[in-house]
DNA sequence: CTGAAAGCGCTTACAG
DNA sequence: CTGAAAGCGCTTACAG
């Protein structure tokens, strides 16, 4: 079944491709009756232009790529799904690429989109490798950071305020009383979370409170690795009251060592998470975390993108958002002395 | 920065621009030498053949669709992230379209996806719309259902078998003593979801126990609906000992009114879901459900996808595959009377 | 206002 | 074994 051409308008309408280009794209100059006949022709026909070959006349190809850690991962399919509704209400369509925030991975991921012709990516993926900060500059495709920073290039970028995340989550605890608190993070490599552990402990210093560096853990960013390292913290001879996890799948590995050794959260152990993703309302207790108003920034960061399509030497923008304390059930006062 | 095509490849090796394509395709007789050479150059050159060019040629787009109804729903965002790795190892990327299990949004995506020219759709939405099914018949890219049935239509498709399913945590919940039941499904149009209902019913049937219509609700497939067609359920005159659910974000949806109800689970109500996500190894007490083999099932999907590319013609096939039961913490016997 | 022609970057017979 | 040429389905000056 070899689909209808241009050609085959042309010929229906009894018009050249030229003119049947031209109505499509509202180039040109066509008459209207002639534009009203060929729209008829090709609605009969069932006519959809190729997006290939049009593509491959320099006009766009509308489709974007997104780079995140795991499509799998909540919090980031949630704003794949805010990125596919916009993307289709605006006509492109989403290349989703997991990067497990492996360098490899991003380097390969980019050379494919690259050669898929892409008009833009949205990059809501660690990019810290020098290399890979080249291979990007060099590009010609516009690319907008969500939720992370790419130093060094051009690009805008949309992100939440990390460390006043952070800070606010300090200060809650203390004005809940606790003195005693943890943190638990992600590899500080990654800058998001790297900026959230500095607010907290600025928070925290701030009161007057120091953290030392052993109150500090950091593990890979995921339920499993998160319940080891917070079952070390709470075993730890001084036990904290409260429990500071970078992002929510940590809070919910403290959650579950929390439960195994047998103390109740929030009774004697407050946990705060970050994100507000939807597995922070599905535990139980539910999680208390900073939440970052997600589809703001994906709007934000989708618009200047599909700006950046027609006119690449926009200035560029680095818009920061402010995070929000979402109070839920896994934190409270500590427990009496 | 114009990027290099293959002319500027041949231009420099000092061959033909056919010699440089047979290079890269291994197609028609070139010398080693001279595929070395070519090789070299394109080395030294960065070049990367353009997909768009060449699909325009009739060759593959090197792109699949991939058609569920969410994928910020954790089931889905799993089958997603399984299918982009499988994609990517083979070379393919995958364009993700969240249907939210509505027609018009099931049809644009696949105007869309034919009009990008992809190479074959991954469908793991309900297709149950005669005209939808009718306009896929058409198409000539390969289809495959994954978890999901198409009828009437010429695919691959590889699914649990539902019916088991229902069967299993039927007779789990019987061998745990329970005898007043009731259920909890997604819209019964879900072909899946009503194989889940009617093995749960078969189940309960061989033990001489019918299920009345009104033990039966169905709802839409989210967390909040879930809740309240479950808090209705608990207030009801009879409360049941034991709900079977006919996925993982309504049994939540349960847990959920349980605890707003005061009702300990599994003490005084067990709950069992289906699909095994994520979100079942979150949430306290953890939830027991049916699982579906999603990698392997996946797996299959996308080998026949992949198959079908070259041929076609292919005898298709309907897999199916076997549910397991996955015994957590939301079911236990029912409490004495 | 409309059409003939060139060209985008490839692949594929076909001729040599 | 290698290359000249046509063609995939479009868009874009350019001429009329």
């Amino acid at each position: 079944m070899k689909a209808t051409t241009i050609y085959d308008v042309a010929k229906e309408a009894g018009v050249s491709i030229a003119t049947v280009s031209n109505a499509i794209n509202g180039k040109g100059k066509v008459s209207k009756k002639r534009r009203e006949e060929i729209l008829q022709v090709m609605e009969r026909l069932n006519y959809q232009p190729s997006v290939i070959a049009s593509a491959l006349m320099g006009k766009k190809t509308y489709t974007i790529g997104l780079l995140i850690p795991d499509v799998s991962n909540p919090f980031f399919s949630e704003i794949a799904r805010t990125v596919e509704d916009l993307a289709h209400s605006s006509g492109y369509s989403v290349i989703v690429c997991s990067t497990d925030n492996r360098d490899e991975r991003v380097e390969k991921y980019i050379r494919l989109l690259e050669q898929k012709n892409v008009d833009g990516i949205l990059i809501g993926t660690g990019l810290e490798n020098a290399e890979i900060l080249a291979l990007l500059a060099e590009k010609s495709f516009p690319i907008v950071m969500i939720a992370r920073e790419a130093a060094g290039i051009s690009v805008h970028s949309v992100l939440t305020d990390d460390f006043r995340g952070g800070e606010l989550a300090a200060r809650y605890l203390l004005g809940k009383g606790h003195k005693r608190v943890a943190v638990l993070s992600e590899n500080f490599k990654v800058s998001s979370s790297f900026e959230r552990v500095r607010g907290f402990r600025f928070g925290l210093f701030e009161a007057g409170i120091s953290l030392n560096p052993e109150e500090i853990l950091s593990c890979e960013s995921n339920i499993k690795d998160g319940k080891r390292a917070a079952a070390a913290i709470i075993r730890g001879s001084e036990r904290p009251t409260a429990l500071f996890c970078c992002n929510d799948l940590l809070a919910i590995g403290a959650l579950q060592a929390a439960k195994e050794a047998g103390i109740s959260v929030p009774e004697q152990l407050s946990i705060i998470g970050f994100d507000d993703t939807i597995l922070s309302t599905v535990t139980n207790p539910t999680l208390t975390t900073i939440a970052q108003p997600m589809d703001q920034m994906v709007k934000l960061a989708f618009d200047l993108l599909i700006g950046s399509l027609d006119n690449a030497d926009d200035i560029k923008q680095r818009i920061v958002m402010q995070p929000e304390l979402v109070i839920r059930e896994s934190t409270g006062s500590p427990p009496i002395e």
